[in-house]
DNA sequence: ACCTGAACACCGTTCAAGT
DNA sequence: ACCTGAACACCGTTCAAGT
C-alpha cells in the first residue's frame, strides 16, 4: 500500500516473514510474496539469489530477533534464561520455526547465541570440550521440543478438551498396557512445563 | 521393470521411500513417483488420498522399521539401547527423517516405541507422570540431535578436513572470544559421540 | 541498477472417460 | 475397482527487453 517504496533485501525478508506468520510456510511462493509487495515475481531475484536464499534469510531474521538475557550471579539460572530466550524467539514466529530447525544456519546468525551460551557454560565450571558437548545437547533438546510444540500447536495444548478426551480413549483402547496407564498424560501436553522439565533435567545432569 | 504388478498402498509407499533415499525429498513428486512405478500420476490417488497422506505413510514406514532392543536387567542400559534403536531407524533413511520430525505422527506408528520406552522408564523407578515427562525430553533430544545430524550430513562429520580447517579459521576470526577459543571443537562434530553424550546426560539426570 | 513480461519446464489435483 | 488423459491453477527460474 501507500507509495511503492524501492525494494531492498530487508523489506523482502520482512514481508516474507510477515506472510509466513500470517498464512504459513506453504503459502509462501515467489509469486505470492511479490504480490504482497505490489511487485512482479522476478523483481525479487534482484535481492535474493533464489528461494533457498529467501528461506535462509527468514531463518536469520527470526534468530537475530532473539533477546539475550542479562547475566546474573547464578550461572545455572543463566543457562535456563538462555534456553527460554531461544524459545521466546521461536514461538514469536511458530510457522517459520521449521526453517530454523531444518536448515544449517550459516554460523553468522547463530554466533551471538553460541557465544553467550559458551560463556555461561564455562562459568558453570565446564571445560571447553564439555561446554561444547553440553551446548549441542541443549540445542538439540530445545530444537526437538520446539518442533513438537509448533507441530502440535493448538490441538495438543489441552485447550481442546473434546480432542483430549477422544485421544485419551483412543490411547486407552490401544492394547498397549503402559500406554493405557498413561493415556490421559499422553493425550495432552503443557508445552511450557514440558520445556522447563527438559531444561532442568539437563541442568541437573550438568551439576 | 518386469511385469507391471498391480499397485497397492504398500508398493506405492515403498517406492516413495526408495525414491527419497536415492534422490532426496525434493525429488519426490506424484509425477516422479508414478514414473518410477511405470504408471500415470493419477493412479496413485487410488492408494493415497493426497501428497500429505503419502508423506505420512513414508514416516510410518520408517518408524515401523525400528527394531526394539531386548530387555536386560539394567534398566538404564535399556533406555540407552532404545535411544540408539531410534537413531538406527532414522539414519537408515536420513533423507526421510525430516518427515518424522516435522509431522505429528499419528500415534499408531509410534505406539510400539512409546510402550517400550514407558515400560523401561517405569522400571527405572519413575512414577507415571515423570516417566511421560522424561520420555518427551528424550524424544526431543533425540529428534533435535538427528535433525542436526542429517542436516549436516557429510560436510560436518570431520571427514572433509579442508572444510573443517576453513570453518575453524572463520570461527576464530569471528570476534567472539568464547567462540574463538572453541573454534576447532565447533568446526566439526562426531555425531555418534555427540548423541551418546546427550543420552548419557539425560540418564544421569534421571538417576 | 533495478524492474518487467513472456516463456519453459515443472507442480498437485479435478474430472470425465475408459476397462 | 482401478487406471488414464486432458485440463486447471499453480510453481521456480531463464532470458531478453525495457527504464
Amino acid at each position: 500500500m501507500a507509495v511503492k517504496a524501492r525494494l531492498t533485501r530487508e523489506t523482502v525478508l520482512w514481508a516474507a516473514l510477515e506472510l509466513v506468520d500470517r498464512a504459513g510456510l506453504d503459502a509462501l511462493s515467489m509469486r505470492s510474496l511479490a504480490k504482497a509487495l505490489g511487485v512482479e515475481a522476478m523483481s525479487l531475484y534482484n535481492h535474493v539469489t533464489d528461494k533457498a536464499d529467501l528461506l535462509d534469510g527468514i531463518a536469520e531474521l527470526v534468530l537475530s530477533g532473539m533477546t539475550l538475557p542479562a547475566r546474573t550471579e547464578d550461572c545455572f539460572a543463566d543457562v535456563r534464561a538462555l534456553a527460554f530466550a531461544f524459545r521466546d524467539a521461536a514461538v514469536a514466529h511458530p510457522q517459520a520455526f521449521p526453517l530454523l530447525a531444518t536448515r544449517q544456519l550459516g554460523a553468522a546468525a547463530a554466533l551471538r547465541f553460541t557465544e553467550a551460551a559458551l560463556a555461561v557454560l564455562r562459568d558453570c565450571g565446564l571445560d571447553e570440550r564439555t561446554a561444547v558437548h553440553m551446548l549441542r545437547s541443549f540445542v538439540a533438546l530445545l530444537t526437538g521440543s520446539l518442533i513438537r510444540e509448533v507441530g502440535a500447536s493448538l490441538s495438543f495444548s489441552g485447550k481442546d478438551s473434546a480432542g483430549v478426551r477422544a485421544r485419551t480413549e483412543q490411547l486407552a483402547a490401544s492394547g498397549f498396557p503402559a500406554v493405557r496407564g498413561a493415556a490421559a498424560l499422553l493425550a495432552s501436553c503443557d508445552h511450557d512445563a514440558e520445556y522447563a522439565f527438559g531444561v532442568d533435567a539437563l541442568i541437573r545432569a550438568m551439576r
